[in-house]
DNA sequence: GGGTGGCTGTGACTTCTGTCACTGCGGAAA
DNA sequence: TTTCCGCAGTGACAGAAGTCACAGCCACCC
């Protein structure tokens, strides 16, 4: 897969709400001092209990944050596409990941390390103002996570993911706002917090119910409405 | 229940590491333009969904955050007791508040409205510092209830609640590891995400298998090595 | 064409969760 | 003392979740 011709380091920073309140100057010190790293789709960016070693941000492809179990299953935590940052967390408290991450895609990221920015937020209160911004958003997703995996079923999860990515991606046509789910069963699973089985299975009884269509990957909203209806009840 | 003399907001800032940073004269500022707010148990402090007005420090007593779910059922999120900090987040995004809290115990807490700590934090940068560090170990402790909801059965986390607690406020005795459950069966279902009965059936089933012993709401930990391979199967 | 490997669908089953209903205990209030 | 109320224990059950095994499909590579 061919990538854009990349632009600068510093392109990406300034392109970057994080890093608004840096002047020229500033950015290219910064520039200078972080590398850009490359991972091919599946490979590991790293892994939870890794001692953390700085930021990354993502400049092209996309990223999946999630943990392990013991008999390995996987739990999603997020999947973070540009311009979003990873892993700002333990740059503060110092500790190690408390997650792994690996790529979706075939992506390219910036480096930060952990010294700079420490410096930078130091000299420029507007960008930790940012970062808590960052930080606290994350922090509502996985309270959203918490909610999901404590009151409501597979299925719940699994028609409350479908309304989601339907609004994201999902492209009107005659019979109904139409996507593509970009991942197997497996990785679904993940997202939702279960196994591939229970996605196999509720998919098929959410085509049986007339409530979506399915062409291969291509999800078709057939009743909107009583999507939603299940997700109240 | 009577509360110890109160000592002055300045004395407060001033033994919270968020504000290690600041000098006589900034503390004299801040505490002039901050108040304390008194809960009684069970009193909500703010509850999820209402505008973020601003942050809580605790002086004493302790709150407990949690979500509620439509059939009633809570899942608490975090307990906190002094020095902590409460609602943090939503300071930053300017949205509102992720769950509500309750206050588990008569509980005092100074109250700094949102302006003035947004002020604070582009003075100092140090204090964006700490705040980043105390949200990151927040992020922590969900991401860590989510692994335990999502790869965990209901057993596993009570196991896990009581070793937790044995280390925080277990006390030796010749028969072992000795602790109060300072919550009825409700709050601890809450705080594993569960539901009283199953803490009942569970707390009696590791009793019969001599793990623990319980007279009345006190716990002693009999066999600590078998409790500790219970969590890793 | 034939083999291979990844993905999906599904039946059969076990185990875990949560709900409902009811009992009994013990402390606080009347 | 009696009454009341919150809390804990438990049986019976329904439904959800997860496991295992296996079959079929499809794309891709020899």
């Amino acid at each position: 897969m061919l990538l854009n011709p990349a632009p600068s380091s510093r392109e990406i920073l300034r392109a970057n709400p994080l890093f608004a309140a840096l002047d020229k100057v500033e950015l290219d010190s910064l520039a200078s001092c972080c590398g850009i790293r490359s991972f091919s789709q599946g490979e590991i960016l790293f892994c939870e209990g890794d001692q953390c070693a700085g930021l990354y941000i993502l400049v092209n492809g996309s990223v999946r944050i999630f943990k392990t179990s013991v008999n390995g299953r996987e739990q999603v935590l997020a999947v973070e596409g540009p311009p979003a940052s990873i892993a700002e967390l333990p740059i503060f408290d110092g500790g190690s990941y408390p997650a792994s991450a690996s790529a979706l895609e075939n992506t390219e990221a910036l480096f930060l390390s952990r010294t700079d920015l420490r410096a930078i937020c130091l000299e420029h209160p507007e960008v930790s103002l940012k970062l808590l911004q960052v930080v606290g958003g994350r922090l509502r997703k996985l309270v959203g996570i918490i909610e999901e995996l404590s009151f409501t079923t597979v299925r719940h999860r699994l028609v409350s993911w479908i309304l989601r990515h339907s609004l994201i991606e999902g492209q009107s046509t005659e019979r109904g706002v139409r996507f593509s789910l970009n991942a197997n069963h497996q990785e679904l699973a993940a997202q939702i917090g279960t196994v591939r089985e229970l996605v196999s299975r509720n998919l098929t009884r959410l085509v049986a119910q007339k409530f979506i269509e399915m062409q291969g990957r291509e999800i078709t909203i057939l009743d909107r409405e009583g999507l939603e209806a299940e997700l109240s009840n």
